[in-house]
DNA sequence: TATTGTTATACTCTATAACTATA
DNA sequence: TATAGTTATAGAGTATAACAATA
């Protein structure tokens, strides 16, 4: 296939990273389906853990919603028993947010199953992957530059 | 970085790809803003063209949506100038809807746009480039597998 | 009778504005 | 007075059910 210059080279690359991508949501659509939560109910479990908590302020934040729609999806982590919230013990005006037991074991779920690697990349052999893990080398990115989007 | 077995470079490999995706995915939410439409109307115009048209039925179907969203939709590209229906030739009951002048002009911006391949990967020299793009050729799937589905 | 599409209606998710309780 | 969070309320987007037109 022609792909002469830089630009049209990395227009087709793109395409097929993104035509990948794109074919692959069925399966990520079937682990929310399956586990019985919706697209944001995942996003905002991602940003939560059963240690330290976050604040309402910081979840309205990083979910950029506004901070009565974060009132709103806490409460129905907490009526799923997914999250609870609790008094900050430096500030009685604010809450902490933390997963409970059911919702750590969720979110470890979610994750992994998310994060899967679709049945299209599976199929590759073990030269033709470690070729393309190499080539995806250059574009690592160490540190999370907005961990509130988990969706692409 | 060791990557032992198969499973473990596949994880690790589809991550490169997922969080160049999900680190690119405000690139595309600026060209939905730039251009004033949402999500949904993006993926409404992409399945729609400005020449033979699609029934309701269809454009349901693809959408994954009750008749009575499709309808509600379409009502608002039309209202948008975006859209318009037509009668069916062949069946009274049914309506084509085909892009207008300036839906079809919207249509070709958003995909020209939203396929674009994000800052990280024009970064890439080259060399490392090319071998992104071989190392993507055995993913290469002409087909569309499910044309409704236009997000990752 | 069956099918295509719309309308009436209700439910979910989102935001804005007013409010409560702290700081 | 300012800030963290909630509540009251309204709008956008979704679905279900009843309907109209046509096959």
């Amino acid at each position: 296939m022609p792909a002469d210059d830089h630009a049209t080279l990395a227009a087709d690359t793109w395409r097929l990273m993104f035509d990948l991508l794109v074919r692959s949501r069925p399966e990520r659509d079937a682990v929310l389906a399956r586990l019985g939560l919706t697209a944001n109910e995942y996003k905002a479990l991602h940003s939560l853990d059963d240690q330290d908590g976050r604040t309402m302020k910081e979840l309205a934040a990083e979910w950029q919603c506004d901070a009565s729609t974060a009132t709103w999806t806490v409460d129905r982590l907490q009526r799923l028993d997914l999250a609870e919230r609790r008094v900050h013990p430096a500030d009685r005006r604010a809450r902490l947010v933390v997963l409970t037991p059911r919702g750590a074991a969720m979110r470890a779920e979610l994750v992994r199953a998310m994060y899967a690697p679709p049945a299209d990349l599976l199929r590759l052999d073990e030269a033709q992957l470690r070729a393309l893990h190499e080539a995806l080398t250059p574009l690592r990115h160490d540190r999370r530059v907005d961990s509130g989007t988990v969706t692409a």
